[in-house]
DNA sequence: GACCCAGGTGTACGGCGTACACCTGGGGCT
DNA sequence: AGCCCCAGGTGTACGCCGTACACCTGGGTC
């Protein structure tokens, strides 16, 4: 009684709106799929509407917890080489948002980005000038690492093998596709002494392998003086 | 009345619902997300459980829709180097899915590749193999390829300008995130000759370039012989 | 004491996916 | 001929969603 009826307990904002939100999305199994303004009301025993005091819509909604968690993004490491120094912000932008799945697709959704992610591609850009690469090149890295930018891993769909359930089912998968099965195979052998024993792939060094790939081929483009007009004209 | 209420047109099946679904999807701006089973229905001129009785659920109506799309990508060409051969393999599937925007979302979203989804990464891997490249590499650059392996661009948002609809709001972008500011006009700049005359980037030299980097370094990396546990060792 | 207004409430609307019971008409059996 | 079956279309209903709009309420200002 003290505190549900008496005192009107701190009178809610729109940060705690969102901190709420991000932990019910971090929470559930579903992630943002699952939250609902009426859920993420209940929790914050309020009624929905009271919602709508501290947040536009439920767009604005996410776009918020999804500033809040971007914006927790570490500060970029000083020194080193250019191409270290991106690597570090990239690889602790990914630590951040592993924390949140649903962060990915969210972003992906919205029809613009949020400050704390301009803030975040603006310090990136701001490593590759600083470390002599042309505004041009720079421009065309940013396109090429996308999503990476941020950690996500560009997966077409769940490489997780969920307990393999029927090995009917994957025999049958296996002569349908065979170059798959093969991959697959080498797969689960190479990683039997790796990091990932129980079979499916290592994300991190999934991730970290498509990384380098494309942080080396930018340098090289760099020191190569690559323009993206002599390679227009080139292609002609 | 011949036909309206006359002989019960033709009875309606999978393929004709998927291919309606797929229609309306990609005459409406807001693709599947303005797909509905009730309005689907009603452009069938049927109610909409009536759709039930040709897809389990609207989750196996938009796996049907994404398997009609992909299920249309051109068989890989024969002949060519590997890298010309799997290039060619997904700025094919890019032809495709581009008329298709609501694709890559859509597919992202299953829970299971659908079939078609399957044969197309089974076919890159067999050209890959087919080139010469070990099952280990080839498995790692399926992953650093990811999404784009049917064309996705990955970006992190529409970077079209939308017309710049406000110079002051322009200028206060351009204080508060000068890098991004910087390398968005030199890209303005550089387009004025290409393709691209209308600002906004040019998504198709995007595209391509980020394939190229990636599939050069996956070359370099197999005439180097390369080899994850041997990596994986050197990362200690 | 009068007023204001930030912030919480209650009700209602139109949309969604889909479970379930029902009808209906043509085709195959005996 | 008479029967039944059942694929395929129908109607109703449930519980969820986001949110518009009118309303109340209690502390703060003059």
């Amino acid at each position: 009684m003290s505190e549900s009826e008496g005192v009107r307990r701190t009178p809610l904002n729109r940060e705690r709106v969102l901190a709420a939100a991000v932990a019910f999305a971090d929470r559930e199994a579903g992630g943002t799929d699952a939250l609902s303004m009426r859920k993420l009301a209940q929790e914050l025993g309020v009624v929905p509407m009271a919602l709508y005091k501290h947040v536009a819509s439920k767009e604005e909604l996410l776009a918020g917890m999804v500033d809040t968690v971007v914006g927790g993004i570490d500060p970029p490491a000083a020194g080193a080489d250019w191409k270290g120094a991106v690597r570090e912000r990239i690889l602790s932008a990914r630590r951040v948002l592993r924390r949140h799945p649903w962060a990915p697709r969210v972003i992906e959704s919205l029809p613009a980005p949020t400050p704390a992610v301009l803030g975040h591609l603006d310090a990136v850009i701001g490593l590759f000038r600083a470390g002599g690469l042309s505004a041009d090149l720079a421009h065309h890295a940013m396109h090429a690492l996308g999503g990476r930018l941020l950690g996500f891993t560009q997966e077409l769909f769940d490489a997780s093998p969920e307990a393999a359930p029927d090995p009917r089912a994957a025999a049958q998968l296996a002569a349908r596709y065979p170059h798959i099965a093969e991959v697959a195979a080498t797969a689960a052998h190479a990683e039997e002494g790796g990091t990932a024993v129980g079979g499916g792939c290592d994300d991190q060094f999934e991730f970290e392998f498509a990384l380098d790939v494309l942080l080396d081929g930018i340098e090289r483009l760099h020191l190569a003086d690559w323009t993206s007009t002599g390679a227009r004209r080139a292609v002609r």
